[in-house]
DNA sequence: GTGTATCTTTACGTTAACGTAAACGTAATA
DNA sequence: TATTACGTTTACGTTAACGTAAAGATACAC
């Protein structure tokens, strides 16, 4: 991967990130072509950095959420550099409280769904239970 | 709606459930063609019971977790019947238990990009503060 | 030098979840 | 009776997020 440079500047392979985090490579480059990443290139070859790599965690965090990748990568801009404009970061701030109450809608979603599947699984248990006499 | 009938069997209208949860007729049609609704018939119109109103509740609360038909579909399918059989309760109690693992996981990274946020908007805040002076 | 592995680009195919439109039935209302 | 509102079925269109396949470059291992 990057064993032994003595002075290592960490990077990885397309491969590499494919396998760590078991997608395609072809998802990978799918999500570069959208503009979600921008690796580094070594003649025609990606070079992914550090930074690369968590941008492609954040992503695939944004799927396990249910976002689709505009939604992801206007999120992961929330975590940029806070423009230096006053008018831009009043919006900003809107746009980040805008997501926070909608994530925390979900959270009580999640919450709900929890707490029903609780109440199955253990009448399930009930039901075996009485089954055992 | 169905007003005044002095002894109500409640139901409701396609457009009545439309309008309430906010997805459109066409919507209502297709899960229902997926299997997720099954409304009795008055000759040719759908006729929604309380029962239908609340799967599909549940149906919009999977979407706004990120959960496709199917998904939704076994999980409502997962509320119902505990079957009486008994490898049938171990199984389902299995899926059941996985099901919740994954939700915990969602649960999980929800709480880490709202961390997230809170941190990007408190940046936020203080850049605007620098600003004022 | 010849595999074998890993990478590249280009391009067409696929699935889920509806949107959109046409053409029609029914029922209350002006 | 004609319009308006609401419902129906059928069918084709659309978008996101990749999958799949082809054809080729590069580099290291034997």
């Amino acid at each position: 991967m990057n064993a032994g440079k003595t002075q290592t500047p960490v990077t990885y392979g397309i491969g590499d990130l494919a396998s760590e985090f078991d997608v395609t490579t072809r998802a990978i480059r799918f999500y570069e072509e959208k503009g979600l990443l921008a690796p580094q290139r070594e003649g025609t070859r990606r070079i992914y950095s550090p930074a690369d790599r968590t941008r492609l965690r954040l992503i695939l965090r944004g799927k396990r959420l249910g976002l689709s990748l505009d939604e992801s990568a206007e999120i992961i801009g929330m975590y940029g550099t806070p423009a230096n404009n006053r008018r831009q970061l009043e919006v900003l701030i809107g746009r980040i409280q805008d997501k926070r109450a909608e994530l925390k809608r979900q959270q009580r979603d999640l919450q709900a769904m929890l707490g029903e599947l609780a109440d199955a699984e253990s009448k399930c248990r009930d039901a075996l239970g009485k089954l055992e006499t």
